[in-house]
DNA sequence: CGTGTTTGTCATCTA
DNA sequence: TCTAGATGACAAACA
């Protein structure tokens, strides 16, 4: 604020009406008083974040079992399994109850055909799985070392039948892995409690899904928990050797929801298309179907003479799977917009009360700077002589400011032609 | 039992 | 034209 009683004013008459002053004061008070806004540089707008697009699935966590059963069915069972993994070279999670490092009698399970559980499996099991796997190595497993794996069908076997966990999961190692596949169940809960179709779990819209699934073939008088025994796979012979699988359902809701606790309970869904795909005997995971890169699925899919039905059965399941890691990422994405409005709104929140005490701040220095011209325009009024030495009447006359920086004193009523 | 959340799925649009 | 991805809408399961 520029002191005005440090101003000199020189003023000049131009005429016998008009007089020419220069102050110095000029610029002072359009540039000092009247001040600049602050050129506060606004935060930039926060650049948009990349999209975590990386969506870790939970791998399945097939849980223990409880009550061993009898011996010779748990050979079976783990016969069973361990048929589908060496026919389909699935993963088996680390996670998986099934690690047969738990269990002292894994070797009495190896099948003496030739075809049972890869020797080796556990060393790499514990290995390769003894940590999460990353998310390169659950989308494309088939890049990694690959061990005879149970995932994908198995896994649904497995998750879909097996006992809640309890106390005597482990001790039941002790015995025979804590699994009981579909049949076995489908046995229990046929004398416990109603089994609950499986489309109650799991109901689907039925849209595009015009192949033969369980309830197809359960519409065909094929019992859906009837036990169908699986053969080793080799990948070029077992879509012919492998018999009719019927899709196996969850025996019983309450099992279901007591094993899958502490699960996603959706996880379960992605089963069905497992157990589709089991049932329609399609030879390669799930996993791969819903995973490998077009071109890989192609070509995959161009190894195996499919029927239509089939096909439509992958690509069904392809689409699926894809939508829901979209959908996953898709609700991400919307999460971490919503997370980043707020803080946009709560910074441009913070800007607006800083500019409004900003503008009160503005407004008082305007008024003291008006006041103080208003006080100035006085003093130098009154100081003004005729050739009389009379004073000039504020009513008659008034002082005027040029861009240049000249003041003139000049009548009121021509005050509008002096600009 | 009503309600909110989570998740899978489908339809549709877009690149 | 086909495909994959994105997203709104809906439904089911669950807390």
């Amino acid at each position: 604020m520029s002191d005005l009683s440090s101003c000199t004013l020189q003023i000049h008459r131009a005429s016998s009406e008009k007089f020419a002053a220069t102050a110095d004061f000029k610029g002072s008070l359009t540039e000092q008083n009247l001040g600049r806004a602050r050129h506060d540089k606004m935060s930039p707008f926060p650049p948009q974040q990349g999209w975590t697009r990386g969506t870790f699935l939970p791998l399945h966590n097939p849980l223990t079992g409880g009550d061993p059963g009898s011996q010779g069915e748990m050979e079976l069972t783990w016969q069973e399994i361990l048929s589908i993994s060496e026919l389909q070279g699935l993963d088996i999670p680390v996670e998986s109850c099934y690690d047969t490092t738990l269990c002292g009698h894994t070797q009495q399970m190896v099948p003496a055909s030739g075809y049972g559980p890869c020797t080796g499996m556990v060393d790499n099991l514990v290995s390769s799985y003894s940590h999460p796997v990353p998310m390169y190595e659950r989308l494309h497993p088939e890049t990694m070392p690959v061990p005879c794996t149970i995932y994908g069908y198995t896994g649904t076997l497995i998750s879909s039948s097996l006992d809640p966990p309890g106390p005597a999961s482990l001790s039941g190692c002790e015995g025979a892995p804590e699994m009981i596949l579909g049949r076995d169940l489908a046995g229990i809960c046929g004398t416990q409690v109603p089994c609950k179709p499986q489309e109650d779990l799991e109901s689907d819209s039925g849209l595009s899904l015009n192949y033969s699934d369980g309830e197809s073939l359960e519409a065909e008088g094929l019992e859906r928990a009837e036990y169908t025994p699986l053969y080793p796979m080799d990948h070029t012979t077992v879509y012919t050797m492998l018999p009719p699988v019927p899709e196996i359902p969850f025996p019983n809701p309450h099992m279901e929801h007591s094993l899958e606790k502490g699960r996603n309970p959706r996880e379960l869904a992605g089963s069905r298309d497992e157990r589709r795909a089991l049932a329609m005997k399609i030879p390669f995971p799930v996993e791969k179907i819903i995973n490998l890169p077009v071109d890989d699925f192609n070509e995959l899919v161009s190894r195996f003479p499919l029927t239509e039905q089939q096909l439509a059965l992958i690509r069904d399941i392809r689409r699926r799977g894809k939508n829901k890691v979209a959908a996953q990422n898709c609700r991400k994405r919307k999460l971490e917009t919503l997370v980043h409005l707020e803080q946009e709104l709560d910074d441009l929140s913070r800007e607006r009360q800083r500019l409004l005490r900003a503008r009160g701040e503005f407004n008082r220095t305007l008024m003291l700077t008006k006041q103080k011209l208003g006080a100035l325009y006085h003093q130098v009024f009154c100081m003004l002589r005729d050739e009389a030495g009379n004073t000039y009447s504020p009513e008659k006359y008034m002082l005027q400011l040029t861009a240049e920086g000249e003041v003139f004193l000049v009548p009121r009523n021509k005050q509008g032609n002096s600009d």
